[in-house]
DNA sequence: TTGTACGCGTTATCAA
DNA sequence: TTGATAACGCGTACAA
């Protein structure tokens, strides 16, 4: 079934079908039903091969995601998803991993697709150096990018954040004025939105004149066991805190264990507070207090952006939404 | 840049270079080095429209899953993405939702792109009326079709799900021969899945002679909070149990809650089971027990059998998994 | 081993 | 308002 069939069913030629599939007001009622009626009868619908060649785009969007397994970048792909759907676009998953050659292949693999634009949906992808980069500033010379939860300048690329220095420093602080005086910070690496964090934590102390000790600051790695397990060695070695703030609700939640076992009282001696706001703050006894990263918010947002871009509307460069805390059982402010 | 550019440049015809760009070996290992150079100098990535035009396919598969957020899924769709990967295959993703009108559009929506195959991702398409799935054997027709958890017999299509009836049966069981009376079992809807593991729970009481009470059966919505509200509206109305087999880890971290808050001790007065061994089993506390429902090898597993018959093998319809009990605090067996 | 020429199913331009 | 026809870029049968 392709327009021909149509075309001769119908009386008319090509170009007439043609209009009716795009919708051209240039063709009388009376063919457009007839033609319409033909196609519902023949079942026919469009090859979107030949519409991509001759269009030189087949309205897809590629969405570049480290883990589409992690809670919080699945969320993010998700609203994503939905999103370019009622713009009219499908989406190209592609999962590539955390290594920095991974991502370079799948992005190079996506782009051979003749994609309309690619969303890169966390802020793994916006690291320290500047090099480590370069294929991302290349890849939007070709196509919009826009950046889940991450910030980079460079032509054609768009970014859609929140807040997380903000939200951190604000929580700190409050930790602080309630009389906090070691706060540990946990992080898992140094994303763009990792380094936010700890910037944000590390302000709150400078702010009152307190120097930030590496010995507070604690790269995690590894899920709730395993996590539980360093703040325990951590302990054991002498290292005494009296509240977290961590940049991951995993970390937050090994937190609560790992005070039950060292009968420390949260939130009495020991304030905790998650990021994310994850089914996980739900699960944990007490709730945990978290930090709300608005991962909706921001992937509408950037989707959003993205979208307009490629109706040739100008747009801002940059959507930065605000964090919002949850305070649940862990935190007593 | 296209063939003809490439062609024109190294001094052979578009033929030669289409060889050298399928590997075909009838090209003398000279041109196809020069017409190689030429092609990585001019930096020239063949269209795949025009690619996809002539053989009728772009080498994709579309997948179908109701909400990409959620843990289960999120994990299936990450594992089908990677498995088609590697098999070179690039995966569209629609998500969908749980409304069999919007289901039913989403797949049209897919099979109008062409794609060589579906991945139906979650029991949730295998419902109980036969005329509510017409429109996955109506696709079927036209292209294989693969169900991740979820088994429906049915020309073209092939089904990989993990024994959610032997896994509940057997937990059950264990449960009443250690002395366990009013065992309730709470379920989220009566998918495929739903309604294997209520009959492995029905099976296991009928086995010991008992015949299973409505009362004890009961479908649960929401998230932990509702769910710990339900079971409190039903412990105030008289209801008691002595353990908790639930389809989902959810209703199980409730029931900790509950029986937190109702001074019920766990697992001593209390067992609770979950299911899917998500990240929820390992936050609350005590920790929980859960069913391991095994995603990672129930997706591979169904991966593997849509590579092969787009390759035009001979495969088995159906593959099997068995699922695995992992114990923690919440039970004592 | 290499080249020629056609088909794939659209959209778009121009002429009628 | 309609029709004829040229792109779009590739794969491939067939010829050389």
């Amino acid at each position: 079934m392709n327009i021909y069939d149509i075309s001769e069913k119908a009386g008319v030629s090509i170009a007439t079908v043609s209009r009716v599939l795009n919708g051209s007001d240039k063709v009388s009622e009376k063919t457009k039903n007839r033609i319409l009626a033909v196609m519902e009868e023949m079942n026919y619908t469009p090859n979107v091969f030949a519409r991509g060649l001759g269009l030189n785009s087949m309205k897809v969007i590629g969405i570049l995601c480290p883990d589409a397994s992690d809670p919080y970048l699945a969320n993010a792909v998700y609203h994503a998803e939905q999103s370019l759907k009622e713009a009219g676009y499908d989406t190209l998953l592609s999962c590539c991993g955390y290594e920095l050659e991974d991502r370079q292949k799948a992005l190079q693999l996506l782009m051979s697709k003749r994609i309309d634009g690619v969303v890169l949906i966390g802020s793994s992808f916006v690291e320290e150096e500047k090099e480590r980069c370069a294929y991302i500033l290349e890849a939007a010379k070709e196509i919009p990018i826009v950046l889940i939860n991450g910030y980079m300048s460079g032509e054609n690329i768009y970014c859609s954040f929140c807040n997380d220095f903000q939200a951190v420093f604000q929580v700190t602080s409050a930790l602080l004025d309630k009389g906090k005086e070691r706060i540990l910070f946990l992080y898992r690496a140094l994303s763009y939105s990792g380094r936010q964090k700890m910037e944000g934590y590390k302000a709150a102390l400078k702010v009152r004149g307190i120097e930030p000790e590496e010995q507070y600051i604690v790269r995690m790695n590894g899920g709730i066991q395993d996590s539980k397990v360093q703040l325990q060695e951590l302990y054991e070695k002498g290292l005494r805190f009296d509240a977290i703030v961590s940049g991951e609700d995993t970390f937050a939640a090994a937190g609560i264990k790992f005070a039950k076992e060292a009968e420390i009282a949260v939130p009495e001696e020991l304030d905790i507070v998650g990021y994310n706001n994850s089914i996980l703050a739900q699960a944990t006894e007490p709730e945990l207090t978290s930090i709300d990263s608005r991962v909706r918010a921001t992937t509408i947002g950037g989707i959003e952006m993205l979208v307009n871009v490629l109706k040739g509307e100008d747009v801002e460069k940059k959507v930065c939404i605000s964090c919002k805390l949850v305070e649940r059982g862990t935190t007593y402010f």
